[in-house]
DNA sequence: CTGTTAGCGCTTTCAT
DNA sequence: ATGAAAGCGCTAACAG
């Protein structure tokens, strides 16, 4: 066994070289001429020194080539999401691709501190539930890139949310409707609830308050009261929330006519409790879903959704962190007619 | 913007103390009172000081707080598959509890080397693609786990595939049988195969291979040819190469009796090619899967597979780095019938 | 209980 | 093109 206890000056005195020539050979090549630094390179992996060592680069150099990836929630419910699982598969082949590594971070531990010194960077996917996080984040001297929220002067990924609800919104409503609305994250709240009066959840960061004015823009145009009694709040895009929610939302008199989900596992969990009680849609309850994830497009009816690319996302975050830029991109999105409108 | 410009000397200077007990104040509370500790604490969470700076932390201590997690191919696949990210699940879920945190590794890069001398440990989670990886991990002086294949001296987690394998086979198939096995990474080909007389990948540490002999065995005991013809080689467990090798099986003449195949996804796409077809299961066709996925027990008719708790898995090996623990485990594993055999 | 000090292993001027 | 030396920021042994 390798026991790695070589360091560098134990290397430059066996081969009775200056430490500064080990070093420029692995670090610099331009320092030294091509022949010796082969010579030191042969000679090292001989004798079993493979570069080095990272914690002292990292110390010395203030850059580990590791990344973090701030996530909303805990890591076990996003690795699990279709979305997110997405996402991460854009940023880590970008990363990849240069070298940089993946630190997954929970956006629901106490502090970032853990790995703030020595990360080269975070990617912020979606505002973490501890909002102190975002504090340091904000207060952060490392690059920070956010995606779907935002924090003030850092640079920002995301889609128009509330054009976007408002697109969507307008072709599933008609005047006269009854309009229900499946939030997600829209109060501080770890129940499936309607908000009535509640306070709103970090409004002006939150896409999901965008989606809701998006949504309420439509509704106001086709004259139709826009009543906080009729929107419901998720506490996470899952399955078991989202059952309570499809149920509550179609077991309310009257029944409505038209629900937006803002996402696409919310819609699919009531177009399946809706086909159960035997309510046709679209005839009977038109349905929006908002993601567009692949499981949208194999239901039948298949789902009339907002279909976004998270893996884009993901690859444009990283890229940014990379690169350095201070630009915010609103990436496009389409509108995936299906069945359910 | 705070720009954590101040060190642990700096604060020393500016309360007047001696920069050894600033450190204890924050690392060793049993080396000062209560109540100094308190007043430098406050001091420092005043003029904006929050703790010692992790990467000088990592380069003095040697320990890091994080884990890497060693993927068998690059993260991007890992992330989508609901058997990996189940486990990912469980692993991050214990280092939660420990303030660990993950590092996610791919299988498929050229060396360890990036992160070795800072990461606490490894928990290698099925033989990496690049087998030089395996070969670093052996030689490393870091704790290792493996989990579902081994390295000699390691601790490893992991169900006792053999004799899954052949307990599910003994299941379906009988005598007179003609028997076709879709395998998973049983040989180094990046297309679907059948595998022929190709020398097998890694054959001892792998799965893989570990489930054929158990398969074979089963068909020995019914009298059973087992002919390398009719076994195939499927490169990842995923859709599109699962459906080559549902096409290439089922349009084979004669078409086998049974097919046993080593994941669920793979299953449940033969089984959907399956019905496309017309053919019956389990009247003329009876399969078998591997892992016991949710999807598996949605499906109409029912897969019969074996069914192992990868988030135990994913707990256990991440509490077996973190105690040090060398001892291996074999966890139980189950067999779900369902209504394919 | 507190302060002084020698490194952890490396990179990078700066002089040669 | 190379070598000597000063830290990067911290911890832990040791002496007081």
């Amino acid at each position: 066994m390798n026991k790695q206890k070589l360091t560098l000056k134990d290397v430059a005195q066996m081969l009775e070289v200056s430490t500064a020539t080990i070093s420029n050979a692995f670090n610099r090549p331009d320092q030294l001429s091509a022949a010796r630094r082969e010579d030191i390179l042969k000679a090292c992996q001989r004798i079993g020194y493979h570069g080095p060592n990272k914690a002292a680069q990292i110390l010395r150099k203030g850059q580990s080539n590791i990344v973090a990836l701030v996530l909303a929630d805990n890591i076990a419910y996003m690795v699990s999401d279709p979305v997110a699982s997405t996402f991460i598969k854009g940023v880590s082949k970008v990363l990849h691709t240069h070298n940089k590594h993946l630190l997954l971070y929970s956006g629901n531990v106490e502090s970032i501190r853990d790995v703030i010194d020595f990360v080269d960077g975070f990617i912020c996917y979606g505002a973490p539930e501890n909002t102190e996080l975002t504090h340091q984040l904000t207060a952060s001297s490392k690059p920070v890139v956010t995606v779907d929220f935002n924090i003030p002067g850092r640079p920002a990924i995301d889609i128009d949310n509330e054009q976007a609800a408002y697109e969507i919104a307008k072709r599933a409503i008609r005047p006269g409707d009854r309009v229900a609305i499946l939030g997600l994250k829209l109060i501080a709240s770890a129940n499936t609830c309607r908000i009535y009066d509640s306070p709103l959840h970090c409004a002006d960061s939150s896409i999901s308050h965008r989606r809701l004015k998006g949504y309420q823009r439509a509704m106001q145009e086709q004259g139709i009261d826009t009543d906080n009694e009729w929107v419901w709040h998720i506490p996470e895009s899952e399955g078991s929330y989202a059952r309570q929610a499809a149920r509550e939302v179609l077991n309310s008199h009257p029944r409505p006519d038209v629900v937006l989900c803002m996402s696409d596992i919310i819609a699919l969990e009531l177009l399946q409790y809706a086909g159960s009680q035997n309510i046709a849609v679209p005839g009977a309850l038109r349905i929006t879903g908002f993601d567009g994830i692949e499981e949208a497009a194999r239901t039948r009816p298949n789902l009339t959704t907002i279909c976004q690319s998270s893996l884009t996302k993901g690859e444009m975050a990283a890229e940014r962190l990379i690169s350095g830029s201070q630009e915010s991109t609103q990436l496009p999105f389409d509108i995936l007619a299906g069945e359910t409108v």
